[in-house]
DNA sequence: CTATCGTTCAAGTCCGTACT
DNA sequence: AGTACGGACTTGAACGATAG
């Protein structure tokens, strides 16, 4: 039996997404004609853990419930936003140094194939296991995707996510500084740019603008653990593992977009674009 | 008119925090 | 561990008000 390191899965349609008749094209599985990609395997189950039958794999488990995310009347109606929330492990803290080892997507709308969660290989091996638990002998496998294989597939995943007329918004925590940069090592180490018109939401300056509103008895800690614990979060699995991660920040998302009170202009006007990541370095190193 | 004091704002510095 | 951001705090410049 084959090692399946890369999984969608369905979560059932909130009902205020039940409206919604976004066209989602059917990712063609039969077309990617790699070794990793005859391992993938689409759960159609509402609820599911996927284990590995080697034994150096940790079996990857992930709760499908429903997202909780509050999309209010502003936020479905024009313009159309998509959240997708991301997260990424990594051998290191440095783009330039490290590599992506695992990265997993949920679409807070929910509906059929709204995750995607699947382990890297990195091309290195990974010395911090001890934070995520994931182990090189885990990743340096045939059967577990480069960036190089996985960029085109993940593409067209973000895709297929997206509202037809809408736009897609990429969130994850502190993405400006560390996983956006990643990523755009990521693609640029395959000669790739990141698509010039994809939106990311970085969710730590909201985190900051919630504490804000709570005054000075809030937490000063923003971090996604804290969060968590400020919201009453239970964690669901293991904490730094990317599908745990970004069930967590799918959860805390939803809290803080209902304290702020914030429509699909206002989650726009705090988006950036990966060219401003790399602009807002050359204006560091000219200055 | 000049000197002094208080206020405001911008810039700089330092520290804590975030990510793995 | 490395790097950058945000907040708190400090510093200094600019300006207005007031007294001598």
């Amino acid at each position: 039996m084959r090692t399946s390191s890369m999984c969608y899965s369905n979560f059932q349609v909130p009902k205020f997404c039940k409206t919604l008749r976004y066209l989602v094209p059917s990712i063609r599985l039969a077309s990617l004609g790699r070794t990793w990609a005859q391992n993938f395997k689409v759960l159609t189950t509402s609820s599911t853990t996927h284990e590995s039958s080697a034994n150096c794999f940790r079996s990857i488990q992930y709760s499908d419930a429903q997202a909780k995310i509050i999309l209010d009347d502003k936020i479905v109606k024009p313009p159309p936003v998509n959240v997708l929330v991301f997260d990424i492990e990594t051998t290191g803290l440095h783009p330039k140094k490290g590599g992506i080892i695992e990265i997993a997507f949920r679409d807070v709308q929910g509906g059929k194939n709204s995750c995607f969660q699947t382990l890297v290989n990195p091309e290195q091996d990974v010395p911090n296991s001890d934070i995520h638990g994931i182990r090189t002998v885990m990743v340096r496998r045939t059967d577990v995707p480069t960036m190089k294989e996985l960029i085109p597939f993940l593409l067209q995943y973000i895709q297929s996510r997206q509202v037809l007329g809408g736009q897609v918004l990429l969130a994850a925590h502190n993405a400006r500084r560390f996983d956006v940069p990643f990523l755009i090592e990521a693609f640029r180490r395959c000669s790739l740019d990141i698509p010039h018109d994809l939106l990311f939401l970085d969710t730590l300056p909201l985190a900051r603008e919630v504490m804000k509103l709570y005054g000075p008895k809030a937490s000063r800690k923003l971090s996604l653990q804290a969060l968590g614990e400020f919201y009453r979060i239970p964690l669901e699995g293991s904490a730094h593992r990317a599908m745990t991660d970004v069930n967590l920040l799918t959860s805390i998302l939803a809290n803080m977009i209902s304290d702020l009170k914030l429509g699909s202009t206002d989650l726009l006007q705090r988006t950036f674009k990966a060219s401003d990541v790399n602009n807002s370095k050359k204006n560091e190193k000219k200055s």
